[in-house]
RNA sequence: GCGCUCGUAGCUCAACGGAUAGAGCACUUGACUACGGAUCAAGAGGUUGCAGGUUCGAAUCCUGCCGAGCGCACCA
């Protein structure tokens, strides 16, 4: 069966949908966020063309980058790089065109034509210091953009075989699945978390004989499971039915609770790690509700299904797949490959775009699914999605642990959960990209805990939260009418620039399916710059000092700096906390 | 044999074709009777596996090697 689950309602840890994106900073007058800037950059573009000094056809976008070099500006952009050679003119001569043109534009301070012919730009005091107000008017939302909106995203990932718990390599899918629904959700996107449960096939019936063998004090078959989980779950499936080992059918019963406790536990594991399927898709339930039967009179329809050798195949060498791919075997019964058929088009139905996300074990199916896309008229570059995503090497005292469920040799979400916390281990696993292999030690992890970054993010979350709970406690309030002009130490528009950047962040992160720049951005930009405003910048009197005049813009800023820690963790299901 | 992915500081990892390749850990050295030091500052550490090519510009794109992981069923 098809299980539909309802998302909860109230679930304060999503994202919030999109309710305002950017343009809400046009409250502000002054306000220059990035894509202000670049909104801007492309506006003397269009003067220049339409003066006749420049020919060239203007680009839809233009952004601006934050420098890696701070004596490069506020933002930089390389758009005259890139047209130079359209127009048929030096860069440079088109940089200083469009400089003229910018150094007239409220809220810009300077203008520098810089290298090759790159723009470095400078913002005016007080149109980096109203970002601030943009977060506290957007509050949860900031950082919600509108660059998915409307798409309808199916997103698998996980999908374990129901024969075990959950292990590591599962839990990078789960970490960074998670994540990237969230960030796709607050790009404006209708997304759909969905566990693909192979509960067909042999693995279940050794799955169901292990238990069988478990319960009766057998030895387990030599292709079936020995981990010691297995006896666990024998038990609890025996709780259930406590006559089954005297009924004929006591195996198949063991199939089909031993499925129902194997299902239960990895949900439950699932959810106590903060991940949570909105569909559990059976493969099952395919041949029952004719999904099977469609699938192929869709493919035929198509075109592209033949027989040979007595079975049916389909032509998926058709669209650059290594060979065809047989669907019914002679024998008359499906393959594998006929329930991933019937599994897509059905998704098809519910969905513009299926995500789906496999382990580097699974590389091999990306050139059939995407011909499976083709083969069923859809265009594989939109409606289909394989994320290749790199092995997690478990390392213990240094030296790889091969882990195997058959045996029973492996290291469990609740194992790495309750090692180092759900916060910790999601934000380890969702911090590296995913399309490189990562090494986690599991010794080094449980010793090095209080070294991983998540705490470093933490604790200027936490520094933020006690600022403004002290000035609370002093009786020192704040609100937009603050002075802006005060912030104009160095760190401050550090931080300033930093927080502005988030929404870009978020929108670059989920169009890349990399929800590891959040996590980047988040250590590298704003805890890091929050901290050394920290150190730099005194906001609440000490002893008998008075109130400064810089107070307020300064609880502001920590405020909105609080504002965009939350929600970028948020986005990767890591909490926030008040204190640690 | 064929194919896919990956090779970046001692280690774990960043870097949408952009300027001087960056963080953390470890190492060296500074800053506190602290708005919470799980902090900040400074230093050292690199021929981005190797060799070519594309271009204003390459860790990034292309080709070929080398190395690692994985995959190449009328299995699931």
């Amino acid at each position: 069966m098809c299980e539909f689950r309802p998302r909860r309602s109230g679930c304060g840890q999503r994202a919030a949908r999109v309710g305002r994106s950017l343009g809400a900073a046009h409250d502000y007058p002054g306000t220059m966020t990035p894509s202000q800037l670049g909104a801007a950059v492309r506006g003397a573009v269009v003067a220049a063309v339409e003066a006749g000094e420049l020919a060239v056809e203007v680009p839809a976008e233009v952004s601006v980058e934050r420098p890696r070099v701070k004596e490069h500006g506020d933002y930089a952009t390389s758009i005259a790089l890139q047209l130079a050679k359209k127009a048929g003119r030096p860069p440079r001569e088109v940089a200083e065109l469009l400089a003229t043109r910018l150094r007239a534009v409220e809220g810009v301070e300077e203008v520098d034509v810089a290298g090759p012919g790159f723009l470095n730009l400078r913002l005016a005091q007080a149109s980096l210091g109203a970002v601030a107000l943009t977060v506290l008017e957007q509050g949860a939302a900031y950082g919600t953009n509108s660059s998915a909106a409307g798409q309808r995203i199916n997103l698998e990932f996980v999908s374990a075989n129901p024969t075990g718990p959950i292990h590591i390599g599962g839990v990078r899918w789960a970490a960074v699945g998670d994540a990237l629904g969230r960030l796709l959700e607050a790009s404006g996107a209708e997304v759909v978390r969905e566990y693909y449960v192979n509960d067909a096939g042999v693995q279940i019936d050794r799955f169901a004989a292990s238990l069988h063998a478990a319960a009766t004090g057998q030895v387990v078959p030599a292709d079936g499971y020995a981990g010691a989980y297995v006896a666990d779950w024998a038990q609890l499936v025996l709780e259930r039915a406590p006559d089954l080992l005297e009924r004929d059918d006591a195996v198949e019963q063991f199939r089909v609770i031993g499925l129902q406790v194997a299902l239960e536990e990895i949900r439950a594991s699932l959810a106590s790690f903060g991940v949570e399927f909105d569909v559990w898709f059976s493969e099952l339930s395919l041949k029952g509700s004719g999904a099977v039967d469609r699938a192929l009179d869709r493919l035929r329809e198509q075109g592209h299904v033949f027989e040979q050798d007595g079975a049916v195949w389909l032509r998926t060498t058709d669209f650059g797949d290594d060979k065809d791919r047989v669907l019914v075997k002679s024998d008359g019964s499906g393959t594998y490959f006929l329930s991933d058929a019937a599994y897509y088009v059905d998704k098809r139905t519910r969905a513009d775009r299926c995500i789906y996300m496999l382990g580097a074990d699974h590389h091999g199916y990306v050139g059939r699914l995407k011909a499976l896309a083709a083969c069923a008229g859809d265009d594989p570059g939109t409606s289909i999605e394989v994320l290749i995503g790199q092995l997690v090497n478990v390392l213990k005292d240094g030296e790889p642990v091969r882990m195997s469920k058959r045996a029973g040799d492996i290291v469990t979400l609740e194992d790495l959960v309750e090692l180092v916390g759900v916060d910790a281990a999601r934000y380890t696993l969702a911090r590296s990209s995913a399309d490189s292999s990562m090494d986690l030690d599991v010794d080094a992890v449980t010793r090095q805990s209080s070294d991983n970054p998540v705490f470093y993010v933490q604790y200027a979350a936490t520094r933020a939260a006690s600022v403004l709970r002290n000035a609370a406690e002093m009786g020192i309030s704040f609100d937009e009418t603050a002075d802006l002009s005060l912030l104009t130490h160095p760190r401050e528009a550090e931080l300033l620039l930093a927080l502005a950047e988030f929404p870009a962040v978020v929108a670059t992160a989920a169009e890349l399916r990399e929800p590891h720049r959040v996590a980047r951005y988040l250590e590298e930009k704003v805890a890091k710059s929050a901290q050394r405003f920290w150190d730099e910048c005194q906001v609440l009197p000490k002893g008998d000092e008075e109130v400064a005049a810089t107070t307020a813009p300064r609880l502001l800023l920590w405020r909105a700096t609080r504002t965009v820690l939350e929600n970028g963790l948020r986005l990767l299901g890591v909490t926030a906390p008040e204190r640690m």
